[in-house]
DNA sequence: AATTTCTTTCAAATCGTATCCATTCCTAAT
DNA sequence: ATTAGGAATGGATACGATTTGAAAGAAATT
């Protein structure tokens, strides 16, 4: 089913119809009509990637590949993507590998093939890292960007150090004369998780404060998670193990420990203080105003489309960069200065 | 550039080049590593077009266009749109027209020479219906599926009738014993604002109930918005105009309103009953879960992707199909029953 | 009727790559 | 040295559109 179909079930030759399909008016009316007829009747659709064989018109586009849709943080990325790749003229299409390894190489392959000029990408990173795609598009000179440094590969990355984040804020409440502090740890399979835990036993470690593994608790990344974690631990506790604060992975995780707080009569920050990360928008307007980790997502976002399509827009290879950005602790009212 | 200065540049044909390329075993191993070099050495990038031209394989892909990325009812029809392509086996491109036009017509200009087999669109409703850009799809029989009728365009739709959504929350709030009610209203540039304050004015015009334009207020989209309109109003209501109910845009506002009800003291539901929009995760871990209308989004990006998909493999067109879904409310906490 | 001018249509060249078949190059066996 | 056989490479063709300049047709002018 191609041009010449219609050329032939309308009567004309090829350069007729493609003269009608691109709207030239130098088509008689009545030859157009039989064209068009002829187009409709075959359910012809023009194949995109001839059309710009020719005139090879550059349609300047870029994809982001991410993990989750309803993950605020990636929505924040994306908007500073968004924004940037606007501003010089692209085009963004966004897709999700739902952290499937598999679907991620089903959607680099496919990238390579759609007249994308590059990508940027949170790549997944599960235990064992299959990297043989992204060598793939190495091997192509396919521009792409990686949100998160992925083992074995040298390529562009704009990242942020969560360990580092994760110590600050808790050195930060140890500064302010917290003692027993709990880590509501993420899911289990997303390597941010862990990279949280790291730093978390780090800022120990620096410090002259005990730590045991029974602080660090499994939650995960949902308003439930902490509601309902929030609500089994402190329901049990011991006296003696009550906690000075807490600190979750995500602002989620921490509304929902806050919620299970409030609801067990224990007063945030009073009695406990409570940090959140990601500084999404309804932490600000809770209950209590969250204190939060701020990661310059959209920075990020902005930050990884300039270096994507300075590479896609530069004739050579450009050197490979590897830029780490700082997150900022935001302070408001879930936590209290003890020491003061 | 083009595969021919690779050739050029490593002394060899063109064929070698290509079989380099495509990873074919028959390139003797010294040859591989001078054409691998030359294509680093010009930074030489396949077109994919051409690739494809020849040996057609179809990659199957499909693109939603949606207007903003933090909308949670959007992100949740992606949701639905992505699983169903999934299991057709097509992958999900999505991106956003940010409510302009002329963003929204240079993805569809984009789109047709992408080698995307077809489009679910949530079309940009305001003011003059410009469709030049859905005619042309319609031109080049390009599938693709609406998420809101567009005027003057006979195409496939799946929609939600937002006037009847409304209508029918505020008729269960009058049976329920609620007479002055009022309507927080969504953005002055949304389609579906005008569409729900029409049916909050059906509801009353079928009841004995009186209205009047007061009962309407512009407050907006987010949590702020309600929040920061529900303290103006309720700091400042004359007790005559005091209100049984609240029924508003959406969710974030709802849970906006809430938020300031409780900070001056009003009772929610005893005072005041409130109803959201959109059944977000959140309403229902709020303070006080909340009572709202919940559209059938997940089916609905479903659907869609299925009449897409149909359209896309059926060799012949298809008749035009428009599915309206209905929403159904979801009471919770935030209204109570008066005349029980 | 002949000529000019404008409109419309056609045929061929072209884009960048994959594929296929013929050819060349090696190697090893005679 | 010769040759067969396999490995490696080159050249031509095809893919489906656009583009261009030439040819054909129609209309206007002489």
């Amino acid at each position: 089913m191609s041009i010449s179909d219609v050329a032939r079930e309308a009567g004309v030759s090829i350069g007729t119809v493609s003269a009608v399909i691109n709207g030239k008016s130098t088509v008689k009316s009545s030859t157009r009509q039989r064209v068009t007829r002829a187009i409709k009747e075959l359910n012809f659709r023009p194949q995109g990637k001839a059309q710009n064989l020719k005139n090879s018109e550059d349609r300047r586009n870029i994809a982001l590949v991410i993990k989750q849709l309803d993950n605020p943080f990636y929505t924040a990325v994306a908007k500073g993507v968004k924004e940037y790749a606007e501003s010089r003229g692209y085009i963004l299409f966004m897709t999700t590998s739902e952290n499937d390894h598999q679907q991620e190489e089903r959607i680099t392959n496919l990238l390579t093939n759609k007249d994308t000029n590059g990508a940027i990408i949170a790549p997944v990173l599960d235990g064992d890292a299959e990297i043989e795609h992204l060598f793939q598009l190495k091997m192509f000179n396919f521009p792409f960007v990686l949100l998160e440094e992925v083992p074995g590969i040298r390529a562009n990355v704009v990242s942020i150090d969560n360990s580092q984040v994760t110590r600050d804020v808790v050195r930060y409440l140890m500064d302010s004369g917290h003692q027993r502090i709990l880590h509501f740890a993420g899911p289990l399979n997303a390597a941010h998780s862990f990279e949280r835990i790291a730093g978390f036993r780090d800022a120990f470690s620096e410090s002259s404060l005990a730590f045991d593994e029974s602080m660090i608790i499994s939650a995960g990344g949902r308003f439930q998670h902490g509601l309902k974690k929030g609500l089994e631990y402190f329901k049990t506790v011991n006296p003696d193990d009550f906690p000075m604060a807490v600190v979750c992975f995500n602002d989620q995780l921490a509304l929902g420990l806050i919620s299970a707080l409030l609801k067990l009569g224990i007063k945030v920050p009073e009695q406990v203080s409570v940090v959140g990360n990601d500084n999404v928008e309804l932490g600000e307007y809770g209950p209590i105003p969250l204190t939060t980790i701020s990661p310059p997502k959209f920075e990020m976002g902005r930050k990884a489309a300039e270096v994507l399509i300075d590479n896609i827009e530069a004739g050579e290879a450009l050197p490979v960069r590897n830029i780490v950005l700082n997150a900022e602790i935001v302070v408001r009212k879930s936590t209290q200065v003890l020491n003061a």
